[in-house]
RNA sequence: CGGGACGUAGCUCAGCCCGGUAGAGCACCUGGUUUGGGACCAGGACGUCGCAGGUUCAAAUCCUGUCGUCCCGACCA
C-alpha cells in the first residue's frame, strides 16, 4: 500500500477525551476513530491489526480442533429466558423491536444459541467431543464504556464452546482451550499470564482469566512470586489476615455501652474506645432479590462482593439504602450489628466470613444508635446461616499453597476459559445416548477472547515515548519504506522498486511516498510502529545503501541491491520468534 | 445510577470571574522558498460558542433546564 493513497489519520497532539496511553495511541496511530461513546469505526490501519490477530486466533483454534461458526447477533429472547439470563443478564443486554413489537436480544455471548444447535445436532456419543467458535460483533450495556475499546458496548469477540460426554473429558476440553489461549496470546507479543478467576453471571465452576499487566488495567491479580498461585481478586485466598483474630471470651455475655456519634469502625478504634479494628464485626445490610441479609466480615477486612454473589444465589443484589436498613435492623448504619438477642427481625439470614468463626471477645453495633456491644461471642452470641469466605485478600498475605507473601497487581483481562459443567444443557435440553444407551447432559465448556481488546493490549504493552512499537505477528504493515526525496527523485525510484520486489515476495509493506519532509515521516512512522522501516535518503543512496531500523532498535547501514533479502530475513525471524 | 470535571474552528486550547468586535497554535487550500527527526514566508478558507429557554438595550460570558463527553464506583472479553 501506498500512504498517499490510503487514510491513516495521525494526530500530533493526544485527543482531550483518551485517558490511557493505548486509547490516545489507538487515535493518534489513526488505527479507529470515535462515533460516540464506547463505539469505534476501524480505519484501514487498525482493520488490518484486527484481521491479523484474529487470524491468529483463528489458526490456534482451528489447530485445537476447535470448528469455526457464524451465529446470528439478532436472537429471539425466549432462549434467554429458558437459560435464565434474561433475567441474570437483564442488565448487559441490549434489546430491539420490530415491526410488530416482537422483542430481540442482540447477542453479548452465545451459549444459548450454541446450546440450542448442539440440542438438535448432538445425539450420540460418537459425535463427541465437539467445540464450536465464532468470531464476531457483540454488544453489551455496559455501565461505563471506557478506554476506547478495552470496555465498548460493541466489540468483537472469539468465543468457543465445547461439548463433551464427562466432566473428565471437559476437562481435557478446558486444557486445550488454556494452552491455546497461551500460545495465542504469546504468538501476539503479548505477555499475559493465567489466574484463577470468579465465574460470575456466566455460571459454572472453575475458570481462569488470562491478564495482561498493566497499571491501567480494570482488575486486580492477587499472585505469589512463586509463580505457584495467581487468583483474581474476586477469587484469592489466603493463609488468612496477618493481623489475627481475638479467641479469648472477655466476658460471660454481650454488654451494651454508650458510643455517641460513633458510626465508623475507625472511630470506634480511636481513643477512649480503642478497640481495634480486628476486634470489630462489621455488619453490612444487602438486598437479595427484594429480601434483606445481613453480612459479617472483620472489621479490618474488605467484603468481597463477588465472593458474596456466588454464596447468596440471587439474580440480583445490591447494598441496602438507608431507609431499608432502618427498616430491617432498627437502627442506622454505624450502630448495626447481629447479636441475636438485638435483632429486630431475626428471619433475616445471616452471612458471615470464616474469619469470624469462634472470635470472642469481639464488638460490634447494638442494633440502638449510639451503643455498641462488647464482649460478644460470636459463636455464643450470633446465630450464622452461612459460613463463607466473603474477605477480600490483602498485600502479603501468605499464599496457601507456598505460605509466601503474595503481592497485588492491576491487569487486563484478555480471555476467559469457564468449564460450565450442565447448566446450559440441562436447560436447554442438549443431550446425547452414552455407550450404554443412558441419555445424558453435554458438559460444556465455554471460552472468549476480546479481540479488540487484546488489540488495545498490546498497544498498552508495546510502545514508547513516540509511539506504538508493533510486535511482527499482529503490525498492520512488516515494513515500511521511508523515500526521503520527492516524487520522482533517485531516492523514490528505488523506494518504488523496492515496495515492488517485497510486495511480491509476500511482504506487507507501506511506501511513505509522501511529499513530506524526513522529519515528519519519521514522526509519523515512529507514531504508527510497523516494526521495520527501510530508509532511502540522498547520502546512504549515493554510498549504495540504505537504512534498516527495527522499530525500537538500531540503524544499520546496508547494500542496496541486499536489502529485498535482509528484509525478509528480518521479517521472517521476527515471525518465528513469536510462533 | 451516585460523585466529580468539561462542551468555543477538523485537533489542542485561550476568552467566561468582571456581559458589548469570536481568538491562538496545529491541520486544510493557493503561490513561493525549503528537504535526514513534526520547515519558513505571503495570502486564503473554516464557528448558528452543544441544544433550548430565561435575564438584559446587548449573552460564548449571568440564570434554569436538557443533551453529550471524560474521570472515580458497581458490570465484564
Amino acid at each position: 500500500m501506498r500512504w498517499s493513497q490510503t487514510l491513516i489519520p495521525t494526530l500530533k497532539e493526544p485527543p482531550a477525551d483518551a485517558e490511557i496511553v493505548s486509547h490516545q495511541l489507538l487515535l493518534r496511530a489513526g488505527l479507529c476513530r470515535k462515533l460516540t461513546g464506547g463505539l469505534y469505526t476501524f480505519c484501514p490501519l487498525g482493520l488490518r491489526v484486527l484481521r491479523k490477530v484474529e487470524q491468529i486466533v483463528r489458526e490456534e483454534m482451528n489447530r485445537a480442533g476447535a470448528l469455526e461458526v457464524l451465529m446470528p447477533a439478532l436472537q429471539p429472547p425466549e432462549i434467554w429466558q429458558r437459560s435464565g439470563r434474561y433475567e441474570t443478564a437483564r442488565d448487559v443486554l441490549y434489546k430491539a423491536k420490530d415491526r410488530s413489537n416482537k422483542e430481540w436480544v442482540l447477542s453479548p455471548t452465545a451459549e444459548e444459541v450454541i446450546t440450542t444447535l448442539a440440542a438438535s445436532e448432538i445425539n450420540s456419543y460418537r459425535q463427541l467431543p465437539l467445540n464450536f467458535y465464532q468470531i464476531s460483533v457483540k454488544f453489551r450495556d455496559e455501565i461505563r464504556p471506557r478506554f476506547g475499546l478495552m470496555r465498548a458496548k460493541e466489540f468483537i469477540m472469539k468465543d468457543a464452546y465445547s461439548f463433551d460426554m464427562s466432566d473428565e473429558a471437559a476437562m481435557a476440553s478446558y486444557r486445550k482451550m488454556y494452552d491455546a489461549y497461551t500460545r495465542i496470546f504469546a504468538r501476539c507479543g503479548l505477555q499475559a499470564f493465567p489466574v484463577e478467576a470468579d465465574t460470575g453471571v456466566i455460571g459454572g465452576n472453575y475458570s481462569h482469566e488470562f491478564m495482561v499487566p498493566a497499571e491501567t488495567g480494570e482488575n486486580e491479580v492477587v499472585y505469589c512470586e512463586s509463580g505457584k498461585y495467581a487468583a483474581n481478586i474476586e477469587k484469592a485466598t489466603s493463609r488468612g489476615p496477618l493481623v489475627p483474630i481475638p479467641t479469648v471470651s472477655t466476658g460471660p455475655a454481650p454488654e451494651k455501652f454508650a458510643t455517641p456519634g460513633v458510626v465508623t469502625i475507625d472511630a470506634l478504634s480511636q481513643a477512649p474506645y480503642g478497640v481495634p479494628a480486628a476486634a470489630q464485626v462489621k455488619t453490612l445490610i444487602f438486598i437479595a432479590d427484594g429480601k434483606p441479609v445481613i453480612v459479617l466480615v472483620r472489621g479490618d477486612d474488605q467484603l468481597n462482593e463477588a465472593k458474596l454473589a456466588g454464596k447468596l444465589g440471587a439474580t440480583a443484589f445490591r447494598a441496602a439504602v438507608p431507609e431499608e436498613i432502618v427498616a430491617a435492623m432498627g437502627a442506622k448504619p454505624g450502630s448495626l450489628g447481629a447479636v441475636t438477642s438485638t435483632r429486630k427481625d431475626t428471619a433475616i439470614r445471616v452471612f458471615a466470613d470464616e474469619q469470624l468463626r469462634s472470635a470472642r471477645g469481639m464488638t460490634t453495633g447494638a442494633n440502638e444508635d449510639g451503643f455498641h456491644l462488647r464482649h460478644v461471642d460470636v459463636d455464643r452470641d450470633i446465630r450464622v446461616d452461612v459460613w463463607a469466605d466473603l474477605r477480600t485478600v490483602r498485600v502479603d498475605e501468605l499464599a496457601i499453597e507456598t505460605g509466601l507473601p503474595m503481592k497485588i497487581r492491576r491487569a487486563i483481562e484478555v480471555g476467559h476459559v469457564f468449564k460450565l459443567g450442565t447448566k446450559y444443557s440441562e436447560k436447554l435440553e442438549s443431550s446425547f445416548l452414552d455407550v450404554d444407551g443412558q441419555r445424558k447432559p453435554t458438559v460444556m465448556g465455554c471460552y472468549g477472547i476480546g479481540i479488540t481488546r487484546t488489540l488495545q493490549a498490546v498497544i498498552e504493552q508495546c510502545h514508547d515515548k513516540d509511539g506504538i512499537v508493533w510486535p511482527m505477528s499482529v503490525a498492520p504493515y512488516q515494513v515500511l519504506l521511508t523515500p526521503l526525496g520527492a516524487a520522482g527523485s533517485a531516492t523514490m525510484q528505488l523506494g518504488e522498486e523496492l515496495y515492488r520486489q517485497l510486495s511480491e515476495a509476500g511482504i506487507d509493506v507501506l511506501l511513505d511516498d509522501r511529499d513530506e519532509r524526513p522529519g515528519f515521516k519519521f514522526k509519523d512512522a515512529d507514531l504508527v510502529g510497523i516494526p521495520l522501516r527501510v530508509s532511502v535518503g540522498e547520502k546512504s543512496l549515493a554510498k549504495g545503501e540504505v537504512e534498516l531500523k527495527p522499530r525500537g532498535g538500531a540503524l544499520q547501514a546496508i547494500r542496496k541491491e541486499e536489502a529485498v533479502a535482509q528484509v525478509i530475513a528480518h521479517v521472517r525471524e521476527a515471525l518465528k520468534k513469536l510462533s
